[in-house]
RNA sequence: GGGUCUUUAGCUCAGUCGGUAGAGCAGGGGAUUUUUAAUCCCAAGGUCGUGGGUUCGAUUCCCACAGGACCCA
């Protein structure tokens, strides 16, 4: 038996108390209340009584004309009693504080803007609306008009002389103080916690400033930026696992993209001399503080550059990006979980350390190229390495487990082994290194890159060799990828090109301990 | 995949050395015309993640499972 059944009659919105609504929601409680289901219930009670009071839940097409910045901003003096001629506002958004007074109300609206301070008084109102506005609650979204106030407090407020409902709120939203601050409801309902933990949007609001500003640099350098397939028949451009898909009406096996690489460089052989693009990789690994499956990279390509120019570049890039976000070169970061917070420096020149020269520096007198005495090496740190695999990859290990702590500050990594970088072009005066740099912050992979390989056949054997790692047994290798073989055929310019994590630097810049803060939503678990 | 921790009211958290639980906020009723974590009074709100086990008795102890966090691989 519903428990809210009678319809109180009324021809005219204003009532007075004792048939008002407080009757209705009396008889409400009266069956024990406080739960969530009786929140519930009680929200579409008010609902129902809101509409009949002339506030439809959902209406549309109700105009708004102004922020709350807009508010803020206005010039002119704001005095404590507007005059009635003075200029109306009119502002939408999500009522987030009611502090009743009785025939006085104070309540925070805020919008995409910000928050500003509604003064509702039964008098400057009107009663009707007033009687209406004690119906709302806490995360109602409202438009309202009326003249800019100052309250005795100081505070600027909007003296409320017109009200209307534009959504009504069927739950309940976490305590307006406390916050939500379980990770596990913020990561699933970021909406909520969008709502109710205001530097959350504040971190993706940086992070679409840096995807802004990104944008417009490579832009301003005349980089065009390009959608190429995240569907690829082949596994290239990075060494991952790949999510495997299928095609029905081509019957046909695919697999999301792990790297855009080899199709940005077919475009270069095109004739698109520089090219960007900023977009979804998905890679089949775990999940951690810095992984996530599918994750956002930017990967540009300059015709005639090296990676010696690119390592000018990133620096100009980080420095702006830096300064965009946090509008400084000097950056703190830490200072969660116990670990201190340290200041990243993007105004000196990143530090530099070449691989093999760093590995002699800790390890004065080492034969890099022995596999035994690598591995040796690396047991006396405390990390164990197979001395049968190629020096280059054991060069790599020992050098990351050597370097990590080292590399908060920026630092580019230079000169990698040309057994862990199938795609770049080698060493002119050392065909046993690359020409390609990393670049570290915060001990964190943040960008790749490399002069390209564009010579067909050499490209061919390192593929050729990715295929027989994979026949070893290696689960991270690219497919062998005659077609893209075919395109350097046809001849690409020599070239630079690299890769940018923007998830990572997101990170970096927005001081978040966990790659999922800077995801409006990470993959979680299905429950 | 391994380890550690975690799950109690809508939210944030207490708590029970084993006797079925408390607070603040939110929600409900009342008072209040300058509050801003408003205040005051009153009343309510819980299958203590799920399933087993031990026990006279489990939210508490044990095991398994599920979700989550962190560390390691």
């Amino acid at each position: 038996m519903p428990l809210f059944q009678r319809r109180c009659k009324r021809e005219e919105i204003g009532f007075d108390r004792a048939d008002g609504p407080c009757v209705s929601l009396r008889s409400i409680m009266e069956s024990g209340a406080g739960g969530l289901e009786e929140i519930l219930r009680l929200r579409r009670e008010k609902a129902k009584r809101l509409e009949e009071l002339g506030w439809p839940s959902f209406p549309n097409g109700l105009e708004v004309k102004h922020s709350t910045a807009d508010v803020r901003s206005a010039p002119g003096e704001v005095v404590s009693e507007p005059a009635d001629t003075d200029p109306e506002w009119v502002v939408a958004g999500r009522l987030l504080s009611l502090r009743g007074q009785g025939k006085l109300m104070f309540a925070d609206l805020w919008d995409r803007a910000g928050k500003i301070q509604l003064l509702v008084r039964k008098n400057k109102l009107n009663e009707a609306d007033f009687e209406r506005f004690k119906l709302l609650d806490l995360g109602d979204l409202i438009v309202v008009k009326g003249p800019r106030l100052v309250t005795r407090a100081g505070e600027l407020s909007i003296d409320v002389r017109g009200v209307q409902l534009l959504t009504k709120s069927m739950h309940p939203l976490p305590d307006n103080y406390a916050g939500l601050a379980d990770i596990e409801q913020r990561y699933r309902q970021r909406y909520v916690d969008l709502v109710v933990n205001r530097s959350v949007k504040d971190t993706f609001e940086k992070r679409i400033k840096l995807v802004r500003f990104i944008r417009g640099f490579l832009d301003g350098r005349g980089f065009w930026e390009v959608e190429t397939p995240m569907l690829h028949g082949l596994i290239g451009g990075a060494a991952a696992r790949p999510f495997t898909t299928h095609h029905n009406a081509l019957d046909m096996e695919l697999y999301l993209r792990i790297a855009p690489e080899l199709h940005l460089k077919r475009l270069l052989v095109g004739g698109f001399e520089r090219v960007y693009e900023i977009n979804r990789n998905f890679r089949n690994e775990g999940l951690s503080t810095r992984h996530n499956p599918e994750f956002t990279m930017l990967e540009f390509y300059q015709a005639y550059a090296t990676y010696e120019d690119l390592m000018t570049l990133t620096e100009e890039m980080f420095r702006g990006a830096a300064k965009e976000v946090q509008g400084s070169l000097q950056i703190p970061f830490g200072g969660w979980d116990g670990q201190p917070e340290v200041t990243l420096d993007f105004e000196k020149p990143f530090r530099r350390i070449s691989v093999r020269p760093g590995l002699l520096e800790k390890l004065p007198g080492l034969d890099l190229f022995s596999g035994t005495a690598l591995a040796n090496a690396a047991a006396q740190h405390g990390l164990e390495l197979d001395p049968k695999e190629a020096p280059g990859r054991l060069q790599m290990a020992l050098f990351e487990h050597l370097y990590e702590a080292e590399l908060i500050q920026p630092t580019f990594v230079t000169d990698f082994p040309v057994e862990v970088s199938p795609l770049a072009r080698k060493k002119e005066s050392d065909p046993t290194l690359t020409d390609r740099f990393e670049l570290y912050v915060t001990g964190k992979e943040l960008a790749n890159a490399f002069s390209e390989l564009n010579d067909p056949d050499d490209q061919r054997a390192r593929f050729k060799a990715q295929v027989e790692a994979k026949a070893h047994g290696a689960a991270e290798t690219m497919d062998y990828d005659e077609d893209y073989c075919h395109a350097l055929e046809i001849g690409m310019p020599p070239a630079a090109g690299e890769g940018v994590g923007i998830d990572r630097l997101a990170m970096v810049l927005t001081n978040s301990p966990s790659i999922r803060d800077v995801i409006l939503f990470p993959q979680m678990r299905r429950l």
